[in-house]
DNA sequence: GTCTATAATTTGATAGAC
DNA sequence: GTCTATCAAATTATAGAC
């Protein structure tokens, strides 16, 4: 790992824990053993380093996914492996969903910051969209609803059992996801 | 309004807009017209103004909301209800849920603060889950599982509206809540 | 790439006068 | 209740050497 990509790293770690003024460029030094000035040298300021982050995690989360199709064509319900990556995240990382945090800050975010946390949502919308649109089980709403009504159910309910340190309010929560 | 009840105001806003970290006493202190020093005559210290903000937070939207057996001896449905006041805090204050807010950044909460916010939680889970219990219509989840996640639901949704800056996002997902 | 050094600002908190 | 004055620490960022 690059030392660019250690700094990503830690950085990652700070805002899912507190949000986008929840680390400084000096913490991040430290942790990786270099001095805050050579942090710069990587980021010239803190909205690039925080606009890479929020990036990073996007294309880490989208890539984790794979695309709905090959879940379906697998045999397996896609909004259940979205669901899964969720949980995996409260379980294993025992955080909240970097995008999650950052979008409630959404009015103090710089604007490199706030574009990347909006495009998560663009990009997992979209993604559920597909997924309900190609589903075989009938519905009364369309698959734009559901896939706001999923996303939104998983980030509240992430957020609820992380604050109450009671991962079971997450699970009882997606037992009630419409399957696609 | 007394002063400490204006300093309360104040960093209920800031905090709304960016979490705990977003506000600072000299801040607080200048939008009510005095000095910094004269804020910690109201609150020794900053966990003390966060966890006072956070209780009051949590009175007025109870307050606000009312008992559910009087809003369904009045004809109407409580999980409406409910849902109808998270709607039109997005609507006319534009802010994220103060507790939803604080409730993602809990890892660095002070102690009083992460206790007003998880009480926060209790109080509305108690509320939805004696809605649904109550509830006329027939479900396969019990009133537990239903309070988890419409109060899920509603925080996602709305934090998700605030990112995009797009209310229909929100009204979108209410559409999808199991009515009581 | 990393360093030292430093500027300019902000932070939470306290002592003591009025 | 509010003030002045102050402290110790932390913050983002830059200049320039190596």
């Amino acid at each position: 790992m690059t030392r660019k990509q250690e700094l990503i790293a830690v950085a990652q770690i700070k805002v899912r824990e507190g949000g986008y003024n929840n680390f400084s460029f000096r913490e991040l030094a430290k942790e990786v053993g270099i001095k805050s000035a050579s942090v710069h040298y990587h980021f010239p300021t803190k909205e690039d380093l925080g606009a890479e982050v929020a990036k990073q995690y996007t294309d880490a989360f989208m890539n984790a996914l794979g695309e709905p199709k090959a879940i379906s064509d697998a045999g397996n319900d896609p909004i259940i492996a979205f669901a899964t990556l969720f949980k995996s995240s409260l379980h294993q990382d025992k955080q909240m969903c970097l995008c999650g945090l950052l979008g409630a800050e959404a009015d103090i975010l710089p604007d490199l910051v706030r574009g990347e946390v909006k495009h998560f949502f663009k990009r997992t919308l979209l993604w559920l969209e597909q997924a309900y649109s190609h589903s075989k089980q009938p519905n009364t709403l369309d698959a734009k609803q559901l896939a706001i009504q999923t996303i939104s159910v998983l980030e509240g309910a992430m957020m609820i059992s992380i604050v109450n340190e009671d991962n079971s309010i997450f699970d009882s929560a997606i037992e009630g996801l419409i399957k696609g």
